[in-house]
DNA sequence: CGATTAAATTTCATAATATGAAACGCTGTT
DNA sequence: AACAGCGTTTCATATTATGAAATTTAATCG
């Protein structure tokens, strides 16, 4: 029986990802049972998944409420993701002068299939924070990052990316691809892409593309705040400023300014 | 045959996560090879379980290289481990006010085995940061954090937790239990720890532990800055700063003060 | 260039190991 | 007291992980 097999590496070590993926921001805290109807597998084969994890840290469980939580060793292995990757520490002295400059929250944020994720942040420290969100994914569409980096990606590429369709998420989401490509083309000639309130309704960003040595998008930085701060007024004033330190980081990768963009 | 299974859980699941584990500051790239060596597995269990890992995005592969790093989704997860814990948010207010007070470096670390682990850490901003090292780990007895835990602990817990010996870091590590013990006295007369060059020469922090409702030890938080900031003068200062913030932090935790503290 | 490593990858027979149905025990609820 | 929901243990089964060996690929060197 020369059956290929479903899935990719040892079956076991993937269920137990995805019981680990189950947690989140949204649902930290998880019982045995509901676990494995999450993810559908026997309640015993959870169980012994989820012994294993918690006998090496990566989860923990509260005794009184029988509960699992993500644990400490994961927080630990987060922490060595984060500081293996070169892009992070490349970036890190431009989002805080960003962040010092316009005194707005800073963020880098890399492209994993139809969303983006937050590969670090830096506050303007005008208000305290809000969250420090790294790790955290948001759909291409919606956000300036994702729609940056779109905008100077192939049609062909930016097809395979996105979804067919969605669901808006305000009333200012771009509802579909002929109107994201439509913003595509204001992106590049305005030199960075504008989130206005199509993320969350009083949320406004500016987003510019990283280019690498062949004029790849490698990933994108962004400026964001409350509309109250970002009105129309300030946007061509920190969008320049975004540019300006996405061209910089991407000279450092080796992107040649005057080499014309694939496209 | 009634043999009891010597792992805890599934072993392939075990098996990958210390793979995950080999993933360090020190070494955050592994070939396939040297990762099978490094665990003491077979290479094609290996190159099994590494699959499994990276189809899920918890290790990327660099493909000219051939070599694994932590990958996104490990970031992510952290990112949610992070959130998740409560303890983190009860103090972020505390260290920020403490870095900004005292121009220094914040933390809060708890304790794992025989080391405390950093959960969270604001810089002052005076040097621009050093390492977010979140998640990173330490040894208990050259840490002003984890020797302020161990000073409000039993005797009994305190030899739990201690190695039976250990090499000292700098010329200034303390050698022994009995060097430790001494220093405990000190850290409860003074109200908080003192890691003088204790564990890097150049090095001082002050720490002082968080204590809940029933006057148990849960974590600590410390200030650090160098030597050279941090001299004498500055220490008592520094440190009632930080052992009034852990107070407060611990009355949040339902600490009563004024009992007496067992030991 | 061909020879020589060293490394990653695939194959395949084997049985060790993960699996899940069922039974058990515990706790809180009606 | 009976019930319901949950975590835990047991145990027979074969699915699934395993590792030795063979194969491919890439890099290094004479």
């Amino acid at each position: 029986m020369t059956k290929t097999q479903p899935y990719r590496g040892t079956q076991a070590v993937l269920r137990a990802i995805a019981l680990l993926k189950v947690f989140t921001d949204a649902r930290p805290q998880w019982g045995l049972s509901d676990l494995a109807q999450a993810v559908g597998l026997n309640k015993t084969t959870t169980y012994r998944l989820l012994t294993a994890l918690e006998s090496e840290e990566l989860l923990e469980r509260h005794a009184e409420t029988d509960t699992y939580r993500l644990g400490l060793g994961m927080i630990s292995l987060g922490g060595y993701a984060l500081r293996a990757n070169d892009l992070r520490a490349l970036c890190q002295q431009e989002l805080r002068s960003l962040a010092a400059l316009a005194k707005e929250t800073a963020a880098l944020e890399l492209l994993t299939g139809a969303e983006v994720l937050i590969l670090d942040e830096v506050t303007g420290d005008r208000v305290m924070s809000g969250g420090q969100a790294i790790g955290t994914r948001w759909p291409v569409y919606a956000t300036s990052t994702g729609k940056a980096m779109l905008a100077f990606m192939t049609a062909a590429e930016v097809t395979a990316v996105l979804p067919p369709q969605w669901l808006p998420l305000t009333p200012h989401t771009l509802p579909d691809h002929a109107a994201l490509f439509a913003d595509f083309a204001q992106t590049r000639a305005r030199g960075f892409a504008l989130a206005d309130e199509e993320l969350e309704i009083g949320l406004v960003a500016v987003g510019a593309p990283l280019l690498d040595f062949d004029g790849r998008v490698v990933a994108a930085i962004s400026l964001a705040g409350p509309k109250t701060r970002l009105g129309n007024g300030r946007i061509a004033e920190i969008g320049s400023l975004v540019a300006a330190a996405a061209r910089r980081v991407s000279i450092h990768l080796g992107y040649a300014p005057d080499v014309v963009i694939n496209k």
